[in-house]
DNA sequence: TGCATAAATGAACAATGTTCATTTATATTT
DNA sequence: AAATATAAATGAACATTGTTCATTTATGCA
């Protein structure tokens, strides 16, 4: 047993465990694209772990050997969503003007949003991503205050140029938020429905039209 | 077996009838009472059956005398929270300058919401009390369509008194149900607490007022 | 009092999230 | 290369909960 034993039996175990880390994210991910794929086909609460496991040919218990539990599979398909809107808007810091910036946020936000329904309700309505928060890590809910500031800082550079005199900086961007949110979400939850004289397709974009009106008058 | 004694077994009949129509409902109604009380206490999805069967002393298989199923429950209580917010709303015609109305109306609304989250929730967010809609009854969503109308009828008066020019009326009377909606909703689904910097207790107040000062320039 | 109808019951079932003792595969040591 | 130790995967079994239905109990009527 000398120095150089152990040297190469050092760079063997460092080789092994990264390529078991790397199969080890590798599975989880697949675990994730699957729970993503079954969300959108069939809802969330239609996906059992049972129909996850047998998408990717494992067994039920290696799901649990992966996650906790469904919270936190829920909680990192949560922040993949996140991650997507994100960099989606992010890429609006390209527009200079901010208040062009801000109608155009508001407009991939819609737009995420419908073209995601389940991930926005995943992200913004249920409850089950955070309750993995409060159970395993800290309160703080990073994701939604990451895409949360990019809205305030849009909504501070307006007030720079001179916009939204007299208004307060989180309060304004959170009524933003709200009505961007409102719209999205009552659609989603499908009470335009029964409840509107037109045709439900197209009040969302119809009446984000209203507010930015409204907004930038 | 004459004519009186016919009379007299209807009138009896009747009267029974009757007896049982009443008692039938006080039964009814005493569920939807336990129901509400235990959806409050602790929440939607804590609540069994078991537990509203055990909370009024009646057996399980009792509830499902009475009711379809658990989104026949959801939906009654839905439509009991619509009859309190409609009513609460209906008050406000009373205020005769529409601009003063609307501003009282999405007052109203958030109260409501804030103190009756799991009714809010119920009304506006969860799909079950509206699968009971698509199962048993037909599409129209009477209860949402009727409380939307005191909003569409309130701006279509702001609109006659020449406010809120070149404006459609009801594409922005969604904009605006979205707002006070995406505001209460937001706390409501706890999406305020790690993203926002200043107090959440007080925000969705601050936000409403920014957005009745945008509304009202 | 006996009968017919209605109401109430709760045991049993089905679906589903979760656990854990056991088995299988992989890595390490001799 | 064989033995051993460690890690990964397994699936049967459990707990919870919505739901059903054959049976029992109560009520109204002849």
């Amino acid at each position: 047993m000398n120095n150089v034993h152990l040297y190469l039996l050092n760079e063997i175990d460092m080789g092994t465990a990264e390529r078991k880390a790397r199969e080890k994210k590798e599975l989880k991910d697949l675990i994730l694209a699957a729970a993503k794929k079954l969300f959108i086909a069939k809802g969330i609460e239609q996906t059992k772990i049972r129909n996850i496991a047998d998408e990717i040919n494992y067994s039920v218990g290696t799901v649990y050997v992966y996650f906790k539990d469904k919270n936190a599979i829920l909680h990192d398909l949560h922040s993949l969503g996140f991650k997507q809107l994100g960099s989606e808007m992010r890429v609006l810091f390209a527009v200079e003007d901010p208040m062009e910036r801000l109608k155009a946020l508001g407009r991939v936000y819609i737009n995420f949003a419908l073209n995601n329904p389940d991930m926005y309700d995943l992200m913004f309505t249920l409850k089950a991503p955070l309750q993995f928060l409060d159970e395993v890590k800290n309160d703080q809910w990073n994701e939604g205050k990451a895409t949360f500031g990019v809205l305030v800082q849009t909504v501070e550079d307006c007030i720079g140029r001179g916009h939204f005199k007299d208004h307060k900086l989180e309060p304004l961007s959170y009524a933003i938020w709200s009505t961007v949110h409102g719209l999205v979400s009552l659609q989603i939850s499908e009470r335009t429905k029964g409840a509107c004289i037109m045709q439900p397709e197209t009040i969302v974009t119809e009446a984000y039209e209203e507010f930015v009106k409204i907004l930038m008058r």
